[in-house]
Order: C-alpha cells, then structure tokens, then sequence
RNA sequence: CGGGGCGUAGCGCAGGGGUAGCGCAGCUGCUUUGGGAGCAGCAGGUCGGCGGUUCGAACCCGCCCGCCCCGACCA
C-alpha cells in the first residue's frame, strides 16, 4: 500500500482524553478513534491489526475443532427471563437493552449462553450428536459503569466466545483442556507475555475458572503468583499458607484486664502505635450486610488481622450468600453504637428481624489469643480478647487479601504480586443454562440429562490494545510481527528520480515477495517520515536516501532495536524475509 | 450512583462582561530536504445545548447533554 493513496491522519498529540498508552498511541498512530465513552471506530490501518488479531483467534479455534457459528445480538428478552440473567443484569445495570416499536425488549448481547443453549436445544435429542464446541466473534455490549482506558475497558467491543457441549464432566474436562491449549497457542503466536491464574468465577457462574493475563504494568487486575511459578491466582481469589501467629506459645489472658482509651484513633495503625503493640494484634471487626441466593440479606462481623484486608469477592462464598457490601456508615451507630475504628465483636444489636449478629473469624484469627478489639463504644479498646474464648463464633473463614511476601500456598517461597490484563477467560460452566432452559438429551440409558457446558471468552480488542501496553518505547507502537498492520515500511526519503525509482523497485520486489508493504511516498521531509513510522511502528524499515544510496545500500532496521544495516537493494527481500520470520526482534543480516 | 474537573478552529490549549486568541495541523508561494524545517501570505469558530441576568454574555446564574478523573475498600 502507498500512503499517498491511503486514508490516514497521525497526530502530533494524543487526543486529552486518552489516559492509557494503547489508547493514546493507537490514536496518534491513526489507528483507532473515539466515537463516545467506551465505544471506538477503527481506521483502515487500525483494522488491519484488529483482523491480525481475529484471523489468529480463528484459525486456532478451528484448529481445536470448534465451530464457527453467528448468533444475534440483539436477542430477545423472552431468553433472558429464561435464564435468570434479565433482572441480574439490568439490577447491575450492566445490560444495554432496546424497545422496538412495539415495546417487545431485547438485550443487546454482553455474551450468547442463551442464545447457543437455545441454537442446540434446538436441534440436538441425542448423545450421539456431541460433542462439540460453538464459537462466534462478534460485537459485545455491556454498559460498564465507567468504561475507561481506552480498548482495554469499552462498552461497545469486538470478543471470541465459545460454549462447549457435552453429556458429561468428562467431556467438559477434555474441551476446557484444548481451549486452554489453543488460547495458549493464540497468546505464544502474538508473541504476549501472558500467564495463566485461577479466577473467581464471576457474575456468569459455574465451576472452575481461569484467566490468561497480559502481564503489563497498567492492568487493571493484580495477580499473586508463587516465587517457583507453581502457584498463579487473580488476587480476587488467591489464597496463602497461613501466616505465623504472633501469639504463637502464649497463655490466655482475662479478657478486659487492661481496656485503654483510644480517642479519635481510627485506623488499625494508629491503634496500635498508641497501644505499644503491633497492628497484628489488633482485631479489624467488619460488618458486612450480605444477601443469599433467595434474597434475603443478613448482617454480620467478620473479625480478621489488623494487617490484613478483607477481599470482598472471596468473603459471599465463604458467608454462603451472592453478594456483601460493608454496612454503610451512616448506618454502624444503630449495630455497633459507635463510629468506624472501634467496632468491636461484643454487644452488636442486630437489625430488625435478625436474632443475634453472627460472628466469623478469619483463618488469620482463628486461636488468636491476648489482641485488642475495638469496644463499641467512641475511643475504647478492650484487652486481652480471644475469640475462641470470648465470642460465639459462627464459622472460620479465608477471606484475607494475599499480599507479596505471604507465604505461598504451595508450602514453599513467598507471593508475589504483578499487575495483568483480562484478555480471555474460561469457564467450566456446568449445567446452569442447560438446566434452567432445558437444554437436554437423552443418555446411553435413555435418561434425559442437561447438557454439560464450558464457556471460553476472548477479548480481540482488548489483547490488541494489551499488546500495545506491553510492546512500545518513547517513539511510539513496537508492534509483534503477527499484529502488526504491515509487516514492513519503506520509506523514500527524496523525491528525485533515483531515489524513487529504487523505492518502487523495492516495494514492488518486497510485495511480489509476499512482505505486506507500507510505502511512504509522500512529500513530506525525512523527519516526518521516520516519526511516523516509529510511531505506527511497523516491525521492519527499509530507507531509501540518496547519501545510502551513492555506496550502492538502503537501511534496514527493525523497529525494536532501530540499528540500520546497510543492505544492497538485491538482497533487501532476503533480509527482510529472514528478519521477519524471526519475529522482527533483531535484524537478519 | 456520589465527589471533583473539563467542554473555545481538525488536534493540543490560553482567555474570563465590551471586535475570538496561541502552537501544531491545513491551503498558496518561495526556500529547504537523513529524525516532526524556515519565511511570507491565506483560510478556518452558532466558544457543547437551551433558558435567564445585562445596554451588551464564550465569560455571571439555572437546567440539560457530553467527556475525563477519583470514589463507591478496611473499622
């Protein structure tokens, strides 16, 4: 492609409301512009990557013997009351929905569990027609709260999803384990650092869950892995060995023996600076009111370490409900009769129609012995508490946030923490939507049974944008060969005829060769030309100047390194050729 | 949903009751040609929308819309 002939605008600055670098770099680049929050129009040069990135997809889950299908995304709302998931999602809000003029609803997809679970119910009575693996790339909706960083967080954005059918666990099994291989091989080819993570399952259901991760600095998810790598968890679910105990070897003492003032002091650290202790001694009493699957909400304590936090995607399982919010503060007075800072486990007044305020332990706190508590009332700490002895405990929960240094689960090292990008999820689904839209076959013993089902989620935009946030330097995008929207640039530094003449034979020889070629032949000085190309950041250049040129070379470089060798015209497609099937990291010379 | 900020030329921004500005980009010409050149000239705006105050509003007030950030997380 010639520029001169090609729809694209680069700026110079990157449009005020870009926050992340994919988003700014993709908009100078020409690539990708903003139409609203969270909703993006690609150029023809932005495409060209967003199709790399589909065609990859593609092929890998063709190659893992899923099919290709297309559901609607606008689906009526009949199979959504089906489901359960239409008042879930419009209560989150999540869900972008329309009327049409008839006032008959429908959901604009977020995902397709529905409308594939209603494609095969459809279609299939017998076992022996599975198994077998849907999947479709298309536009999702989903009306995020606060869409943000660019791609990487869209209400309006491009996914791969998969659903997998089978008669049984085992067949499950066996689909979770190729998707699992044919994302790797997806993430490898782009050439990503990625890692793999146990996840929460999340607002879609179902069994076990794990997360492929870009690993990047700007990810809006933090990762906890093990020090030996044996160990990987979304912090949203990971776990730790447990913590020495620094009351490890004491005698009880009587609880209240030494209660101390602690005016105006509301954090767990003040607290224990004040009361000569260290904040592993001081007992952080939560309340949370939480909401069963039936609806019915109950408040609770939750008493956990002073130096550890709560993690409040892990605390509803532990409780047995779907959902806990801390109590608003407004609201601690009328349970606890004081403010934050001095909750403490004894003497909680419940709500109404609650008889008593359950009390849970974190693990952290389970024989913990001789800690302070707060005492309920402004400014006072009770002494000497240990909640075995002192409080009805109701249950021991894990729901302490991993922090780096904890302990590894796996028994040996330390936890580390890094920072990753969401950009594909799967599931092991069961048979929640095969069971409530009576999705079923019948088995070798003539018994209907629900489908057991798996569902694989692949962000396309997302790792495009994830890709950028993990490969660019000050000048702009160093785009991985696979991504990238041309291969190679040429630029013509000059506009004399000998110049000219040898940058069309190059382009002409490097296309005829197969290389996707962008060929800058504008008017424009040199300087503009290389910016450009940084900043697009086509994984090889080749420049054709006169001063190279009069010793009979033009320069090529790879844009990770930028060191130009000079090359004579006649092997400038061996070069390229060879640099780029390396993966364009260093040039082939 | 709560708090804060912003909305002025294609992009980035200044101005803050009295004729609409700057840089970059654009157009014309000259000059220049190896890392976003220089000079001269030109063109480009219902100052987000609606309403109000005023002799006069981009500016003050009200409502609305849009965008961004923070928060919705520690007892």
């Amino acid at each position: 492609m010639r520029w001169s002939q090609y729809f694209l605008v680069t700026l110079r600055e990157a449009p005020g409301d870009a926050e992340v670098v994919s988003h700014k770099l993709l908009a100078r680049a020409g690539m990708l512009q903003k139409v609203a929050a969270g909703i993006y129009s690609f150029t023809p040069l932005g495409l060209r990557s967003l199709r790399k990135m589909t065609e990859i997809v593609r092929e890998e889950m063709d190659r893992s013997g899923a099919l290709e299908v297309e559901l609607p995304i606008a689906q009526p709302k009949e199979l959504w009351v089906e489901s359960g998931r239409w008042d879930r999602y419009l209560n989150e809000g999540i869900l972008c929905h329309l009327e049409d003029r008839k006032g008959t609803e429908f959901a604009l997809a977020p995902t397709a569990e529905e409308a594939v679970t209603d494609m095969v119910r459809r279609s299939v009575t017998s076992w022996r027609q599975l198994p077998f693996n849907l999947y479709q790339i298309r536009t999702k909706f989903r009306d995020e709260i606060r869409p943000r960083f660019g791609l990487l967080r869209g209400r309006e954005f491009l996914m791969k999803d998969a659903y997998s059918f089978d008669v049984d666990q085992k067949g499950l099994d066996v689909h979770y384990v190729k998707m699992e291989k044919a994302y790797r091989a997806i993430f490898e080819r782009c050439g990503l650092e990625y890692a793999l993570v146990q996840a929460d399952s999340g607002a879609i259901g179902g069994s076990a869950s794990e997360e492929f991760m870009v690993v990047a600095d700007t990810g809006e998810d933090a990762l906890v892995f093990s020090e030996d790598g044996k160990y990987g968890a979304n912090i949203e679910k990971a776990v730790t060995a447990p913590l020495p105990e620094p009351w490890a070897g004491e005698d009880a003492r009587p609880f209240g023996e030494a209660d101390s003032p602690t005016p105006g002091l509301i954090t767990c650290e003040d607290q224990a600076r004040h009361l000569g202790t260290t904040v592993d001694r001081i007992t952080k009493t939560m309340l949370y009111e939480a909401v069963r699957e039936d609806g019915s909400a109950f408040v609770c304590a939750v008493l956990i370490r002073g130096d550890l936090d709560v993690n409040e995607v892990k605390l509803p399982k532990a409780l047995g409900a779907v959902h806990a919010r801390l109590v608003a503060e407004e609201k601690l007075p009328e349970i606890s009769g004081c403010r934050p800072g001095f909750v403490g486990p004894i003497g909680l007044k419940p709500p109404r129609g609650q008889a008593e305020v359950p009390v849970y332990v974190d693990r952290s706190m389970e024989n913990a012995r001789n800690v302070w508590c707060g005492a309920n009332r402004e400014g006072l700490h009770h002494s000497g508490f240990s909640p075995r002895r002192d409080v009805k405990v109701a249950g021991v929960v894990e729901v302490a946030t991993a922090r780096d240094g904890d302990p590894s689960p796996t028994g040996t090292g330390v936890l580390r923490i890094k920072r990753g990008i969401e950009v594909g999820h799967i599931f092991k689904l069961g048979t929640k939507y095969s069971v409530s839209m009576k999705c079923e076959v019948a088995d070798p013993q003539q018994k209907m049974v629900p489908l057991v089902m798996g569902c694989y989620g692949l962000g396309i935009g997302r790792t495009v944008a994830a890709a950028v946030e993990q490969n660019h330097d000050d000048d702009g995008i160093v785009w991985p060969v696979p991504l990238a929207p041309y291969a190679c640039a040429v630029l013509a530094l000059q506009r004399d005829k000998e110049v000219l003449d040898a940058a069309e034979k190059l382009y002409a020889d490097l296309s005829a060769a197969g290389v996707e070629v962008f060929f800058d032949d504008r008017d424009e000085r040199p300087g503009v030309k290389f910016k450009d190309a940084d900043l697009i950041g086509f994984p090889v250049r080749v420049v054709v100047g006169g001063k190279a040129l009069a010793k009979g070379v033009v320069e090529v470089s790879t844009r990770r390194e930028k060191k130009a060798e000079g090359v004579p015209p006649a092997k400038v497609v061996e070069v390229v050729k060879a640099t780029l099937a390396a993966g364009a990291r260093t040039l082939a010379v």
